[in-house]
DNA sequence: AAGGCGATGTTTTTT
DNA sequence: ACATCGCCTT
């Protein structure tokens, strides 16, 4: 078992499946009593291929694991030869924590679970000179692909302003995305791009081939290439990976799907779980076709139904049943409960935008006391989905000054980073001075006085010698080629690059250990130095921290605190090169912050979670739907949009609650807005509408009042509203309730006191209102902001690295 | 070469 | 409203 290389694996399977299952160690036991039948049906009916339809809730992680425990367990498989794949990093994790559950230690032996990027790479580096390329090729983030495209785009004389880089990414992503290799693609296509798109993408993928590197989209579409091309290759891998399981199976687009489907060729042991009702995906070319043809591609598939549920109320799976209804195509499930309790769903129609945000925060605020007479729910248990991320801000402002602590979930990645993706891109010339993206990235980072003429200079050197960006750069101080300041700073970058890969590659190579083969099925020679070290003076020697150091703006101490956790997370590697090897795939968000808080995300970055209590804004025509979504793609875009409805409503255990607002601000601009037509389409017996102020005196109301409600957008003439009218109620008159008095805060600061906060940067204390402080903001306006969410701006800037 | 100013275009996001 | 981007000024 610690060898792994393709005869062994050959070996493996040429063992009579009998022989194999009496000399696989004993497994401990695990409960199939635990499932219904449905999820019983699933794991049990393990040869051929089956369609695990599993709604919303209904058990189905539960389900996939247990059937690999199954396989595992009636010696159908070893670990090593089921293969099982998800979107993301996550999902992978989540799987392998509860197979090891399950079975223990034997989980450890599945190299051949994780997601479709990082099996395929585990693939690609074995196979690599195929697609012309080496072992080691570097797999480029969306910042290098954009910079290329911008530089082939250039060099073919297009105007840049017209026709954006991104765009072009945009359009080749789609075309991978689709497996259509510049060959491939087809005559309806070629317009694109100002029909430059094919020649474009040809030579996009020649520079990439030159630079030993591959995009997201190439990981696939490389060993579908190879699959095509070498039919040895292809039976290999069809013989070793007797089972494949696939989650999610409803996001997979074209290229996923056909590296699946020949892998499966064969045995046709696949077993797809997903639900098309939750394919929120199509813009970034999943395929809901790929599961609704499921029984065409796969003759004699087994379709199993997972439709119990066991996370939410009746009424809330009432609603979420409803509203998906009106979509068309689909395969078409029931969600069933076997409870009988709980609360109907909440509509409620605000004014404005604002109001929402603060009645949400008002209501949050109560059930976190227990005051609505529910039993107290922990923020942890409170979430507040949004269609769009712009969504958030009013959120996050009205939280920030009442201080209700909330989590953003989603948003920048931790290695999409600007500071992150600069300090990578030293670790990268420090390895491989041919890096040529990753010098153009910090050669003037920190600035170094070296602008576009000088970075000119060194390109044209470097491509009359025939050399990288390094030797070129090499070549430019020693013939002096750039004038003084210039020079200096070019000659020092240079020498410091130099410095860095010596303390690389100085070390003693030890000898190839098993583990390298077995991660990645192919040999690195893997020095020994002290890496941490040596990251540490490189971002200290570039001057990258010193720069940051001196940069006062707000963003400036987050980002050294990022640097530091980029450091310590060396230290899970043995050296810079395999950090470098792996961590490009692993695109993570930050580890969660601890604490209880209520979350905000988007109805996407929602998708698989739950909670018992769940706000649903925004539900605006043009908002949600999208406008965008519906013009672009019409009845399809109008049913995705439907279909992240029904995602939505279904990540609420306990209590759901969706509201509109009747004015809100989009682009700076005021407008009216009308109730989105999911509002219609949820069923008036299961909603309770509700009145703006959280009180329940609408609830009186029926479902005739709700439809008028709902086409008038009348909340004008709403008892809540009236009522905030009679009481001549301001926007933002100070609440005395709900407002834990912190005695220290208010000593803390006087004012005029220079202060720092987390989001809106530097700014003067104004004056004391309560336990706020309002604040003059430098950059972000006045705000009145909770005392102990501030820190005094001296505090703020003695960050050390 | 680097910082300031007007035109611009605004969904969703993993790997 | 707001941030990003390219161009223009210094």
């Amino acid at each position: 078992m610690n060898d792994f290389s393709e005869e062994d694996a050959f070996e493996a399977a040429a063992v009579p499946l009998s022989q194999r299952a009496m000399a696989r160690p004993a497994m401990p036991d695990f409960d199939l009593d635990g499932l219904n039948p449905a999820q019983r049906e699933a794991v049990e009916t393990v040869n051929g291929p089956v369609l695990m339809l599993a709604g919303a809730g209904t058990g189905k992680t539960k389900a996939l694991t247990t059937r690999i425990a199954y396989l595992l367990a009636t010696g159908n498989a070893q670990p090593h030869e089921i293969l099982a794949v998800t979107f993301t990093n996550k999902a992978a994790r989540e799987m392998k924590l509860r197979i090891g559950a399950l079975i223990g230690d034997a989980q450890e032996g599945m190299r051949w679970l994780g997601t479709f990027h990082s099996v395929c790479v585990k693939q690609l580096r074995r196979h690599a000179e195929l697609v012309g390329l080496k072992s080691g090729f570097t797999i480029l983030d969306t910042d290098d692909q954009i910079r290329l495209m911008k530089q082939l785009i250039e060099a073919a004389g297009i105007d840049a302003k017209r026709w954006p880089p991104r765009m072009l990414a945009g359009i080749i992503d789609a075309w991978k995305n689709k497996a259509w290799t510049p060959d491939k693609v087809p005559a309806s296509d070629s317009g694109a791009f100002d029909y430059q798109g094919v020649p474009l993408y040809t030579a996009y993928q020649k520079r990439l081939r030159d630079l030993n590197a591959v995009d997201f989209g190439d990981i696939l579409l490389h060993m579908v290439t190879i699959f095509q091309t070498h039919p040895d290759i292809l039976h290999q891998y069809q013989r070793w990976f007797r089972y494949i399981l696939v989650d999610e199976y409803q996001d997979t687009n074209v290229a996923q799907y056909l590296w699946l489907r020949l892998l499966a060729q064969g045995h046709k042991n696949i077993c797809c779980v997903g639900d098309d009702d939750q394919s929120i995906y199509g813009w970034r070319g999943a395929e809901v076709g790929n599961i609704l043809r499921f029984e065409t591609d796969f003759p004699g598939a087994h379709v199993v139904r997972l439709e119990e549920n066991y996370r939410s109320t009746p009424h809330i799976l009432a609603a979420a049943s409803s509203v998906i209804a009106e979509n068309k195509d689909r395969l078409g499930k029931t969600l069933f409960t076997s409870r009988t309790d709980g609360e109907k769903v909440r509509l409620t129609g605000y004014w404005d935008g604002d109001e929402e945000a603060r009645c949400i925060g008002e209501e949050i605020e109560a059930m976190q006391r227990g005051t609505r007479g529910n039993a107290p729910v922990g923020l942890d248990g409170m979430a507040i989905l949004v269609r769009a991320s712009h969504q958030m801000r009013a959120f996050e402002d009205r939280f920030l000054s009442i201080g209700l602590p909330y989590r953003v979930i989603g948003g920048p990645r931790f290695y999409e980073r600007m500071e992150i993706r600069d300090a990578m891109a030293y670790f990268r010339l420090a390895v491989s001075h041919d890096d040529d993206l990753a010098f153009e990235r910090v050669v003037n980072t920190p600035k170094r006085g070296l602008g576009e003429k000088a970075v000119q200079t060194i390109q044209r050197t470097a491509r009359e010698n025939n050399v990288s960006l390094v030797e070129g750069a090499r070549i430019v101080c020693q013939n002096r080629l750039l004038g003084g300041k210039g020079l200096k700073e070019l000659t020092g970058f240079v020498q410091s690059l130099d410095r860095w890969q010596q303390t690389v590659y100085a070390a003693t190579p030890p000898l190839i250990d098993d583990d390298a083969v077995l991660d990645d099925g192919f040999v690195t020679a893997a020095p020994v130095y002290d890496h941490i070290a040596l990251a540490e003076m490189i971002l200290d020697e570039s001057g990258y921290t010193g720069y940051w150091q001196n940069d006062k703006t707000p963003e400036a101490p987050g980002r050294l605190e990022n640097l530091k956790e980029l450091v310590k997370a060396l230290e899970n590697f043995d050296n810079l090169q395999g950090f470098l090897e792996h961590v490009s795939l692993i695109m993570e968000n930050e580890t969660e912050e601890q604490g209880e808080k209520v979350s905000i995300m988007t109805l996407h970055a929602a998708k698989g979670l739950e909670f018992p209590v769940v706000f649903l804004p925004g539900w605006e025509e043009g908002l949600f739907p999208s406008q965008r979504s519906m013009d672009e793609n019409g009845l399809k875009g109008l049913e995705e949009e439907r279909r992240l409805a029904y995602v939505g409503i279904t990540r609420a255990e306990e209590i759901c609650a969706i509201s509109f607002a009747s004015n809100r601000r989009v682009y700076g601009q005021w407008q009216s807005q009308l109730p989105s037509r999911f509002v219609d389409e949820l069923p008036s017996k299961h909603v309770d509408v509700l009145t703006p102020s959280g009180l329940n005196s609408g609830a009186g109301m029926v479902a005739s009042d709700l439809h008028e409600k709902a086409h008038s957008a009348d909340v004008y003439n709403s008892p809540g509203w009236k009522r905030l009218q009679a009481r001549g109620q301001k926007p933002n008159a100070p609440r005395a309730q709900n407002v834990t008095i912190d005695a220290t805060a208010e000593s803390a600061f006087t004012q005029g006191d220079r202060v720092f906060h987390q989001k809106f940067g530097y700014g003067y204390v104004d004056g004391i209102e309560g336990d706020k402080l309002v604040i003059a903001f430098d950059k972000a306006g006045t705000k009145h902001v909770v005392a102990r969410f501030i820190v005094s701006a001296d505090a703020a800037d003695d960050v050390p690295f």
